[in-house]
DNA sequence: ACCCAGGGGCAAG
DNA sequence: CTTGCCCATGGG
């Protein structure tokens, strides 16, 4: 293990926030794989360590190098938004890999955070190549999710989202859809790029835009979000998504993806909600 | 038994 | 351009 400097930063807030599905305890560790690297991870104060020639790999998936205290400063002052920037103080918005979070956002369609965890960890074992060092395979590739039958992806339970799932990773193993080409698009031309994908809409679009290309101001408004900006929004009681998110983008700033990640975050734990 | 979950697609208004 | 309904599955 080697340490790398963390200021600012919550290992564990981070991994159970709801951004990533696959890190497990281990002791006051976590085990879980950046790609295809095996890791275990410990947090010592305002450090972090790692396996030895991960501190850059480390460093760039938690998002180490995010400006959180300018981040902060962009915050709203309500008491709610204040509270969870209290509570989940640390949390970083991590970069995540492009394929494998925008197929475990597309099987997070009306599921809970424990269900998606299933999902992603039944896929892996069923779909994934092993990886030295760890006993959790890796996320599996395109290719191999487009030739997997329907029947074998319900199996994982992704019920009426395997017919979706399939097809989009068929569209990218076959080439039609370039993840990494789409990198260098502006944020509205690749938003409408993905929700082209059969099973993506504006909500897992903007989660994939904010995880994993760096989109630090894509809203992805699910029903926690709606729930804690209806009561935020004046008038807000019967705003449509699309007018929340609206709302969520002009209030929260350039850095409304974060805010909204430790609104959702905070709201879900402590199961409150702001006073309207 | 009943309710809800980090929604999306499609038809109908 | 909006709204209503269905789509599987599992845990509380």
């Amino acid at each position: 293990m080697i340490s790398i400097a963390a200021p600012e930063f919550d290992l564990r807030l981070t991994l159970t926030s709801g951004q990533v599905f696959h890190w497990e305890p281990d002791g006051d560790a976590w085990r879980g794989l950046i790609g295809n690297t095996a890791m275990r991870v410990k947090q010592r104060g305002a450090e972090l360590l790692v396996p030895r020639g991960c501190g850059d790999l480390a460093a760039r998936y938690f998002a180490l190098d995010h400006p959180l205290t300018a981040i902060y400063a962009t915050f709203p002052e309500d008491a709610f938004s204040r509270a969870a920037l209290a509570a989940c103080r640390g949390l970083r918005v991590m970069r995540q890999p492009r394929w494998e979070c925008l197929a475990t956002f597309l099987t997070s369609a009306m599921k809970q955070v424990s269900h998606i965890r299933g999902m992603s960890l039944a896929l892996r074992t069923r779909f994934g190549e092993p990886v030295a060092g760890s006993t959790m395979n890796a996320y599996p590739t395109p290719g191999a999710l487009a030739e997997a039958t329907e029947a074998e992806l319900r199996g994982c339970g992704l019920g009426f989202r395997a017919p979706h799932l399939r097809e989009t990773a068929r569209r990218i193993a076959g080439g039609e859809i370039d993840l990494d080409a789409l990198a260098m698009r502006e944020t509205e031309e690749l938003r409408t790029e993905l929700c082209r994908l059969p099973g993506v809409g504006r909500k897992i679009a903007n989660c994939v835009l904010l995880f994993a290309y760096e989109r630090l101001d894509a809203v992805p408004v699910d029903v926690w979000i709606a729930r804690v900006t209806r009561a935020l929004a004046p008038r807000g009681g019967d705003a449509s998504l699309a007018e929340l998110e609206t709302f969520s983008r002009e209030r929260f700033g350039p850095y409304a993806g974060y805010v909204q990640q430790y609104l959702f975050h905070h709201a879900r734990v402590s199961k409150t909600l702001p006073a309207s």
